[in-house]
RNA sequence: GCGCCCGUAGCUCAGCUGGAUAGAGCGACGGUUUCCGAAGCCGUAGGUCAGAGGUUCGAAUCCUCUCGGGCGUACCA
């Protein structure tokens, strides 16, 4: 519909009641739409605002456009129903139309939109020395999308996995393992002493202090810490002491300053944490086939690296993979945090209250920005100033977006307030893409988020894992042919359980609460992932039939007008709307737009599929038919497909 | 208390900047398979769009209030 909108708007321009009520081809586009009831019509024309604009009533003006009407190329018929003008179209032609420009593009929907556009988009971001949890799927999910989306409009899209990887929390990790497991302090301690005595010059390879430790361990020793700080409160002190000698260290090693041997223990122990923990979200990134790079201004080596492999072109450099840039970045390099203070001091803008450095953005009842705490230490949103301020130096973005929790609304007005504060107009082009809680059925059937205190928490390899499981059986049971071929299942188990997981997290608007329910997940019927999927499958098991039984491919000259079913002017139509869904996902960062005209299109197409039973769509008998439906199979496989995989979901042939 | 978000079928959700008789999926019930894939399809039942006012030719949609739910509310991130 969409896209013929032009096309009709253009024949009615010509018609004399419009040219009579000074109607032109774009005052005329948005007043199309569709009839509610497919019997009234392919398209219908409102009358309402052009009828006032004349004086005189939509019924009559309706009827005064049906009587002036005559047939063109596109639109064959008008009637007036109402305040209504109904009109049917040339459906060979419709479709005809909308199959051509399918094919022509080779990603359907695509545009040129955002062409030197930029957008720089926060998303993923979990915080190390942490398990991922489920919730991180969210954000990871939706940015990952919204970063494909925004490139198809042509948009320059740099990705940024703001790592959590900094703050208080790791002063009271790094006084944990140094309270419950005295051996990692000494580890450290002689790594370090050995990098003093090499008068500070890096080893090509350090050992870590942390050996073979996991994530979860590390979490298990910072729950423990936390627990028996509530009896002892000094502990907290201590916490709070680490990190401070662990931010002075970072800041040191910026400046080329001094660095002392407790700076040196507790920043090994804490970039040991580090590297642990990004080897295991690899794991995770790898199963949703995402990646992330390190940074490459982070170090030397792996700029020479990017140069050579001719990534680092403006554009390309940002394509296909986002970039780690954690909140440590910012304490470190140029001490970019120490500048925000700094301005925001010089400019009156940050007072001082109750021993911490605040700026009040929304007056002095709510909550102020803390810049620095009263123990002198960064806090969040200091970091969050200094690297939005170093994002739009480096990228010039025309937006700059967070895939953050909705329950983030009042950290991100006060963090844009801010900007503008200091000065920084740009903050109008900030935004906050919030979204939903996940929340977890409970024994009494309602609804609870996860939390490590009930210990709710749902890892999320776990989480994936059993979908996966639930798939394989699944293809044991529906597949024989497929399951012997191990390999081959166990991709397409992963494809489809992962699959499965991201479009129930997408399928809704991105503001409702999530709620998980295994029940929902593995039952793959309706409105599911395994579902879109199998239509798509399905439209590539009707080609391969196709092929075998003319033993040509050339589905491309099928001629539209033997398309005759209702079900396939539908589908058509679904079709020739994917582009605006996909134009208005992008605007709205909002994926679920795609996936809802995914399972339009899906749903269409299984009944389609039934509806042609009798015959088949690859029918022996009449190869002109075959030829035209296998055509509309093709372009509903491109746009399945193309939709699909922007929304991060990996294709399958077999299922 | 204050701020933000939300309330549509038993459940989970669509319904675009107001437009014709409010739509899907799940669940329930009843059909459907010599066939290109039944992870499918077809049908039945199920709604005072939380409630009350207002704006409008027209309101699930916009405004106000009430009720109900969620989230947030300075030294966690």
């Amino acid at each position: 519909m969409e896209i013929l909108k032009d096309k009709i708007a253009e024949e009615l321009a010509k018609l004399p009641g419009f040219v009579e009520a000074k109607l032109d081809p774009a005052a005329i586009r948005p007043l199309l739409g569709r009839p509610p009831k497919r019997e009234m019509g392919d398209a219908v024309f409102a009358c309402f605002i052009p009828a006032k604009n004349a004086g005189i009533k939509p019924n009559d003006m309706a009827v005064k456009l049906a009587a002036g009407f005559a047939r063109g190329a596109m639109v064959e018929s008008a009637a007036a129903a109402g305040p209504y003008l109904n009109l049917k179209l040339n459906r060979a032609a419709a479709i005809a139309a909308t199959l051509a420009m399918v094919e022509m593009q080779p990603n359907f929907g695509d545009s040129e939109d955002g062409k030197g556009k930029t957008l720089v988009l926060d998303f993923s971001s979990p915080n190390i020395a942490k398990p991922l949890a489920v919730h991180h799927l969210r954000t990871t999910m939706i940015g990952n999308a919204i970063k494909k989306i925004r490139e198809s409009q042509g948009w320059r899209v740099v990705g940024i996995n703001h790592l959590g990887d900094w703050g208080t929390g790791f002063g009271k990790l790094i006084a944990g393992l140094k309270k419950f497991k005295p051996e990692i302090e000494e580890s450290a301690r002689k790594i370090a002493d050995a990098h003093l005595k090499a008068h500070g010059m890096y080893a090509q390879k350090e050992p870590s202090p942390l050996g073979a430790m996991k994530v979860g361990e590390l979490n298990e020793v910072y729950k423990r810490f936390n627990e028996e700080m509530k009896a002892d409160p000094a502990l907290e002190d201590a916490g709070r002491k680490e990190f401070a000698v662990l931010e002075e260290h970072i800041v040191a090693l910026d400046k080329k300053g001094r660095t002392t041997i407790d700076g040196e223990i507790n920043f090994r122990i804490w970039r040991a944490a580090r590297e642990l923990s990004l080897a295991e979200f690899q794991r995770f990134y790898a199963l949703l086939h995402l990646k992330f790079e390190r940074w490459f201004v982070e170090d030397r080596d792996r700029r020479v690296f990017w140069e050579g492999q001719g990534r680092l072109k403006p554009d390309e450099a940002f394509r296909d993979h986002a970039f780690y840039v954690g909140e440590s970045f910012y304490v470190g390099r140029n001490d970019l945090c120490g500048k925000v203070i700094q301005d925001a001091k010089t400019s009156g803008v940050a007072k001082e209250s109750e021993g911490a450095l605040v700026i009040f953005t929304h007056g002095e009842k709510k909550p102020p920005v803390m810049l620095l705490k009263s123990d002198g230490a960064t806090a969040y949103h200091t970091r969050d100033l200094a690297s939005a301020l170093y994002r739009q130096r480096e990228f010039n973005g025309t937006e700059l977006a967070y895939v953050v929790g909705g329950e983030q609304k009042l950290h991100f007005d006060q963090l844009f307030k801010a900007l503008k504060m200091l000065g920084h107009e740009w903050a109008d082009r900030c935004s906050h893409v919030d979204f939903g809680l996940l929340l977890f059925k409970q024994q009494d059937g309602t609804w609870a988020k996860a939390s490590t205190r009930a210990g709710r928490v749902v890892i999320l390899e776990d989480l994936l894992d059993e979908a996966v499981n639930a798939v394989r059986e699944v293809i044991k049971e529906k597949n024989a042919d497929l399951a012997a071929d191990k390999d081959a299942a166990e991709q397409v188990a992963r494809a489809v359980g992962v699959g499965a997981v991201v479009f129930n997290d997408l399928k809704n608007g991105r503001r409702n609460d999530i709620k998980f329910d295994w029940d929902d997940i593995l039952n793959f019927s309706g409105e599911t992932g395994p579902y879109m999927l199998m239509q798509y499958v399905r439209m590539g098991s009707v080609t391969e039939k196709y092929r075998e039984t003319f033993k040509d491919q050339s589905w491309e000259s099928g001629d539209a007008a033997k398309l005759t079913l209702d079900a396939e002017w539908g589908i058509a139509q679904l079709i020739a709307d994917f582009p605006a869904a996909l134009a208005r996902a992008s605007k709205e960062y909002e994926p679920s737009i795609i996936a809802k005209a995914l399972i339009d299109l899906a749903a269409a197409t299984s009944s389609w599929w039934t509806a042609t039973r009798d015959t088949r769509i690859v029918n022996e008998a009449d190869a002109e038919q075959s030829r035209a439906r296998v055509r509309l199979v093709n372009a509903i496989r491109k746009v399945l497909g193309r939709g699909l995989t922007l929304l991060g979901i990996q294709l399958v042939e077999k299922m």
